[in-house]
DNA sequence: GTGAAAGCGCTAACAC
DNA sequence: GTGTTAGCGCTTTCAC
């Protein structure tokens, strides 16, 4: 009786605290006719199930989420973990996985490990012990240390990687074809005259740096140009020396092209081609992968391999919730490749294209 | 019996169902001991704690979360709700959140919108039944019916607004100084020969939108230029019909500058000057709220207000755990005030200056 | 400093 | 189709 004056009272500050006991009880049912009300459950006919969830609205009701899923061993909830938020890519990659997420009645988690494999390894951590049903992860960086995927496994939960993952993950890994874009790009750059193409790695270990420049050696043998290793350069996440980086390599080795993994470091390369004047793409070609919607409007236009941001996102979710929803079928390792596109314009070609025509 | 056999069994193939139980069996001691282990509780030795710890480490075990939370009626989570992921501002004010979240050892639900306050009361709607702690909410339009909010003060759930926010809402608010920054926008075109300024507003009664336009007024009668409602565009969320509508401005009323509330409207103002072949900034002068980190880059480059976007993040997220802390100190009606920076560039100056002097 | 026991709100057998 | 009941794994009095 006590209790029951406790939660009045309570009531009437915290409406927090009705649970279905209470529903119940003001309906003249019990909790378990008023819990199926909320499943999807067919043991509960359809009048009663209306007039519970109208009560329930009306009481501004809905059932405790930690309660069910201690109860039923879900959470309804996955996580997102990047290694940054800089660029365009991401932020369309996450979008597209929430609106997935909130379509299945999900919610989704985002933690940025800023390229630190510790941060991963942490946030991996605090996430296997029923915090979420899954995980999307696009991996940090390299470390020879991946043991901390290992618990998502140890703990079924299944997990997708998307646009960059380890060599060693057994697992399903949505990304683009970057081997052929980085190819193409590369082959690019030569059509258009360039002889010393220089390659700019955000880290040659993580996926993405080493098939993008798989692509480039490609094109480089195909047109029987030599791979010179001075002409790569693997950066590092600042931005102050990784201009100091590429400054050092155009004064020493005088590219007349750069191919870069990821947009920041094209960007910058544009800043220390302007201090170093240099005119792109007179003296020096520019293509990098960039989902920048914005590209056309830089001076000069930037040639860009854009990766389908969104729909990358979109998919990876969907593999995801595949395996939530069987969680019996064991995934083997798969691969999903989606196009990118390219697009020429004026930061890489012999030809000025005028705009106007 | 059986009961431990099941769970042994299943141990070798999810090791997620450890619980304290298990571990306080190995270790020859009561769950509860074990539990306070995990807890900040002075009620057990440093020595058998490490033991516990120890262990824990060993298993790879850490406390369920539903569990303690269904208990303890703490989520360790909160929430951020956004209108849209388009831009840099929302990456960098959630990559501050999720900073202090992540030293709080707070986990982030990321929700997007998409500018409808229907996504964004469903939103909240699942959200007060335990699941999240605490809220950081960036408005998404207008609606006259913010009713939805009242379900957090309800749940007693701490809200605080970052950026956006409505007229109504009690609680605290963390922005720039929109007015004064606005002003000198429209001053700074002014100052550069501008009689007839457009003002591209996202949704005149968002609080954005709002005051944002008074400071672009304040600049008006300071120089006794008279209002004129037509040079106010009021824009949708879709890009193709803003395109549509400025083109029609444009056209229309000829003005000879533009203040872009946001930045994608500025973007497209852009790309109709082009196609109206109007030259920026020769033929219409073009300054907008943007945390684009590239604006200098942009041809021609791009004259902006540049909102602290991380800063705002990180203080909206103090102030929210603030108010978890000590929950009882209500918090009465406060806005904070971020100043923003100016940076004036070649798209809203007369005289052009030269990138290289 | 540690253990025993009650119960957080819900779900899912199982009865009827 | 509805009610009864036994826990999910943890925290927290309350003993000792």
């Amino acid at each position: 009786m006590l209790h029951f004056l406790f939660r009045f009272g309570l009531l009437k500050f915290n409406m927090s605290q009705i649970t279905i006991v209470d529903l119940a009880e003001t309906l003249g049912l019990s909790k378990s006719t008023v819990s199926r009300a909320f499943r999807d459950s067919n043991d509960i006919s359809a009048k009663t199930k209306a007039r519970i969830l109208a009560k329930a609205e009306e009481l501004g009701f809905s059932p405790n989420l930690y309660a069910s899923s201690l109860r039923g061993n879900r959470s309804q909830t996955i996580a997102i973990i990047i290694p940054e938020f800089g660029n365009k890519f991401f932020s369309q990659a996450i979008k597209g996985i929430e609106l997935v997420a909130r379509s299945k009645k999900y919610h989704t988690l985002i933690y940025v490990t800023d390229h630190n494999v510790k941060n991963e390894a942490s946030i991996v951590r605090s996430l296997v012990n029923g915090r979420v049903d899954g995980v999307l992860i696009s991996a940090s960086g390299e470390g020879k240390d991946h043991s901390h995927l290992q618990a998502l496994v140890d703990h079924n939960i299944p997990t997708v990687f998307f646009d960059r993952s380890y060599d060693d993950f057994r697992g399903h890994f949505v990304t683009g074809n970057d081997f052929e874009s980085s190819r193409l790009a590369t082959q690019h750059l030569i059509d258009n005259g360039c002889k010393r193409i220089a390659y700019l790695v955000i880290n040659q270990n993580v996926s993405i740096g080493k098939i993008r420049m798989d692509g480039y050696k490609r094109a480089l043998e195909d047109n029987r140009i030599a791979f010179q290793e001075e002409l790569v350069l693997d950066t590092e996440n600042d931005e102050t020396e990784n201009k100091a980086a590429i400054r050092n390599l155009i004064r020493t080795y005088r590219p007349d092209g750069i191919f870069a993994s990821v947009e920041r470091l094209a960007i910058s390369a544009i800043r220390v081609a302007q201090e170093e004047n240099l005119k792109i793409p007179d003296d020096l070609k520019l293509i990098c992968f960039s989902c920048l919607d914005i590209t056309d409007l830089l001076n000069p236009s930037l040639s860009v391999v854009k990766q389908p941001a969104f729909d990358m996102g979109k998919q990876a979710a969907n593999f995801l919730f595949q395996s939530l929803d069987k969680p019996t079928e064991m995934v083997e390792q798969q691969t999903t490749l989606l196009e990118s596109s390219l697009i020429f314009q004026d930061s890489s070609q012999r030809i000025r294209i005028s705009k106007k025509n």
